[in-house]
DNA sequence: TATGAATGAGAATTCATTCAT
DNA sequence: GATGAATGAATTCTCATTCAT
């Protein structure tokens, strides 16, 4: 049923450890230890560490890609795909959790090391964000200023979100216990919440 | 003017190389370098790497957490109190702006890593913004949700547009050149769409 | 014509890399690429590395050893037989090309891990060599030292001009450019300087 | 009196293990223990085993070519310059004894990875001999052919001669056990007739 | 206050070889 | 005959840290 093969084994727990450790504090023997092969057969199947965490990175990025331009040509409403690209964008990141760590680490290092055909598909989506964001400026008689900043925001936005999640309800339960809990907040409400907020943004007469 | 002491060259060249690259990518040799110290005079000033790291980390932290709470308490309607908290977190992330890049990374690692006396610093602006929400949300009559959540939106929305500058002006050259240049959004501009959203969404009615 | 099978294309690629970059650098897996073989298929026809050395070593060396005995022996003067000793070795070299590149490497490694087999092809010239020298050395009232000595020289120098022969002539062309080109010394001027000195040291009065 | 500093301790190891086993199989970590230093000191002298190797390449070489262009200066008469030309030569490599065996590897590589350094320390040889040859041609109304073969004859013989003792010696003992032991050759003999035999084929007359 | 020399504990990568098919 | 996958045993090199001066 779920007998992977090696190589799978090593992209699964390579996924688990460059999300938690970084690409650095990977360590190639700790993987292969994780993923039960032998040192070697990772460097039988990838190259070296870069290019496994590239195929990694890339292949992620790319399906995301695919999904948003996928999924928010099926809307026909602007602000519907607006609120589709974010939604995608929500659950894709959730699903390949590890690309939220290693997103948000490449924006703290400016994206100089970020690889090129990794950046050429996180361009496929700006792109589409683009033509959504001109269609609903249009629409509402607004402006819409520099789409790469939109599209920051929704990353950082959403993948802190996920990468958080363990801390915040660490800290939660030690600062707040005797506070009543609010209502947690989910991904799906931050998706909602950035879709409001950007499309908001671009009315008339807004800045 | 400039003639700064060894141990200022080392902190300088530090907050550079972390931001740049990160906490385990960070070569104690190469900070030496930069600082055009010996290795050695590292080690007599801080007593390790993970130190430096803390110490620098601290520091900015905790200047921050210093502006954010005085200059809120200087104001007195709730909407206000919030967008001169947002205000001030991003002016301040901007100045020491290797914190932007350090902060993310912490974001990306879950935060797990993080040293207990910099979260300390963090929570205390976690706790004005609670505050804050809760007058915004009393006054309108809406519900403040996970203020955690919200923080964590500031810092990493503020933090993205810092650190991401210089590849989002590469970027652009290369792919928008022949498109007309659209406005380009300053980091006050994202600084007060964020209150907005922010204070919309505790609207009563809002969800 | 030119379709070789895949041992012959290893053996073929094999010689090359073992002269070219000696038995430690040459690597199995380039010399899979190089024959176009799966790395396996080297072992299927070779029991290991070393053994496919000195295969090709010694299948060399033998038909070395096989003409300078045959061709000698058709020679009733003692010179003449020094001669085509000599003749026989340079233009054996020169087809076996590797094998001069590898001998010089044994040679520089003092010749400790000469596989006993080769040594003793080898010695089977020594052999006849020292024959020679004492005939001649008898005919001119002289004496004949350490005819391995004058082995060594003969291999050396051959072997020598060889292997350099690409190097000699990109120096000339960078250094003497200017210079009148002088008459280029051939394997075969060589091998008769050898023949005329090694005869001459064996006169009579010649210490 | 011989305490060596560790640095000297690993040069003066290296061209032990160098000469001994060539590059590619002398190990660092042999080497480290051999000098009786940590491994981590070999790298904090030298950046790496290359450099390391080229180093000790170039300073024997060009202690040999120092030394060979003031001794030659010293002579007045060309077959002197020549005689001396050659003892230097053959007791320098007796010296820095490493060089033979690394000149010969260098030489059965085509001198293809031969450091330029290197390369031009022996060229200022060349040079020397060159004019020293074509002195010693001009007096005899001879011609001078090539002084790259002439200087490659030189050290290949010289150097092989050196490389060989241990193995001359054990192959002589098996093999010549029972013979009546010839005179041994020595270097200077091997030195002599080299510079008799490069004189003669200078003499008008030799092709 | 500062540093040149040194090092222990890793960490990435390599490579000859094997084995099931 | 041939090969894709896999591996054990090195091997090079790195890096935070220490120490004598």
């Amino acid at each position: 049923m779920s007998k992977l093969s090696k190589k799978e084994r090593i992209v699964l727990e390579a996924k688990k450890m460059f999300a938690q450790n970084g690409y650095a504090q990977t360590i190639m023997d700790d993987l292969a230890q994780a993923a039960d092969v032998n040192k070697a057969t990772i460097y039988y199947h990838f190259k070296d560490k870069a290019t496994l965490y590239e195929t990694l990175f890339l292949e992620g990025v790319q399906k995301i890609a695919d999904r948003v331009i996928e999924q928010t040509d099926e809307q026909t409403h602007p602000q519907e795909k607006l609120a589709v690209y974010i939604k995608v964008y929500a659950t894709s990141l959730q699903e390949c959790y590890h690309l939220s760590s290693i997103l948000l680490r490449e924006i703290a290092s400016g994206g100089d090391s970020m690889p090129s055909s990794v950046l050429a598909q996180l361009l496929r989506t700006t792109k589409r964000l683009t033509e959504i964001l001109e269609m609903c400026a249009e629409k509402n008689g607004g402006v819409c200023y520099e789409p790469m900043v939109i599209q920051l925001m929704i990353i950082s936005t959403l993948s802190s979100f996920i990468t958080t999640k363990p801390i915040r309800k660490r800290v939660k339960e030690e600062l707040d216990s005797s506070a009543p809990t609010l209502p947690a907040l989910k991904l799906e409400d931050i998706a909602e919440k950035l879709t409001f907020m950007i499309y908001a943004s671009l009315q008339k007469g807004e800045k």
